[in-house]
DNA sequence: GAAACGTCGG
DNA sequence: CCGACGTTTC
């Protein structure tokens, strides 16, 4: 069995405490808003541990990664110019690749604009690169909540800039390129969220999250998918991020 | 037997850790810089502990506290208009008196200028308020090495503002009315310091210190003291401040 | 070197 | 609320 995890830390520095824990349980772990420029990545205290780790960051902002348990056999990072929301790397047969789209403000800015900008060109890329005969895995944090059942107050939230129809429908066609949401094949109509805003108080306890982190895989690898479930007790241990690891669990590609 | 400690904390809030078990050792613990507003001082933490304790500070700097085992009887705070360098609490028929002295910055500074009308307001105060014939203790940090042996490198360090002929003279003025330097009294000749800057790497190891924290006794309270001593284990352990404990034993008064 | 704070961003 | 960072002070 092969799993495979993907978790906004929210400052890999300051997360060191539930990543490794979380290395424990999972092969491939996707990093999102590493939040750290390259040279100051704790690369030394994985090798430590005894995990590979790619990372691609800039200063303070955005930043992803990918640690596992084996060494990939290639990797790269960067698509459309900026080296800070897009790393891939292969396992064999498997790429993954590891995202981390603008969040957006809020719909009458500028970063609105860039983060519809942000998934055209994605999409471009991905119809370039995927060969969706293949084993391909698109995961990390979409900021889109694609359907009214993932946010928790759909109604009130249609403004959102991760909820917004143009938003959905620039996720969508990503979506429709030839990916499978792994969490919605085991869990159709069920609840689960990924993300519990810092900022509204108790929001886990009273339920007011999002699904905005994602596992996609391409059909050929979905078909060997097992199951796709959320850690909650990571939100919910000593200094949390504010997202939720998710899990998905393949057959051995 | 009583113990009174002199601990420059470098801020409260980062420094509980330390004051607390250093609470079990002492009776009264005169604090600097605690760098809190008083509406943010932990205060719950030292009643939850079975501590006393007054305090009176601004934001972010400067702030001084006096922690013990035992209610003082009265206590204010305050001199000179300025709220946050001054704080004195009567525990019976003892006065305890804790000072956080300007720093100076460097002689050709305001600050400097600032710093010696302080030690000239002080004066004026201690004249008025203390009875030199009763016991009183004035302690804390002073920001002044009163001679060569309580500096690592006299004669490189004349001009720096905790160890020029002008504040040495307007500290003296203070004894001078009717101080015993409790220290002196038991270690007459010994290097001991009370401070080693967090920016002089290894400064512990490399002997690198300076007293300018100090526990000064009207003569009545001194004949009654025991010992004088620093501890520097707590300048040793996790997340220590830079300076050091300095703790003075008396017989009961 | 370490602390508080203000600003920016999520 | 919780990050990173720049600034100020010691």
């Amino acid at each position: 069995m092969l799993k495979v995890c993907t978790y906004n830390v929210n400052s890999i520095r300051k997360r060191l405490h539930i990543v490794f824990p979380l290395m424990e349980k999972v092969d491939i772990l996707c990093m999102q808003e590493t939040k750290v420029e390259d040279r100051k990545f704790p690369e030394a205290d994985f090798h430590l541990k005894g995990y590979h780790v790619v990372f691609s960051g800039g200063k303070a902002r955005n930043g992803v990664a990918i640690a596992s348990k084996f060494e990939p056999d290639e990797y790269f990072s960067g698509i459309n110019g900026e080296k800070d929301r897009v790393i891939a790397a292969r396992f064999g047969k498997l790429w993954v690749i590891n995202v981390y789209a603008p969040q957006g403000q809020s719909i009458e800015s500028e970063y609105y604009r860039y983060k519809l900008e942000f998934f055209k060109k994605l999409k471009e890329f991905l119809s370039e690169f995927v060969d969706f005969k293949g084993y391909y895995l698109l995961c990390g944090d979409m900021n889109v909540a694609p359907e009214d059942i993932d946010v928790h107050s759909p109604d009130k939230l249609r403004n959102h800039v991760c909820f917004h129809e143009d938003v959905k429908k620039a996720f969508k066609e990503i979506v429709q390129l030839g990916f499978v949401d792994v969490l919605r094949k085991h869990h159709p109509k069920e609840r689960i969220y990924t993300f519990y805003d810092y900022r509204v108080r108790d929001a886990v306890k009273r339920g007011l999250g999002w699904r905005v982190d994602h596992i996609l895989a391409t059909e050929k690898l979905a078909e060997k998918s097992k199951d796709c479930y959320v850690l909650l007790e990571y939100r919910t241990t000593e200094k949390p991020s504010d997202h939720v690891p998710l899990v998905a669990e393949f057959e051995k590609v």
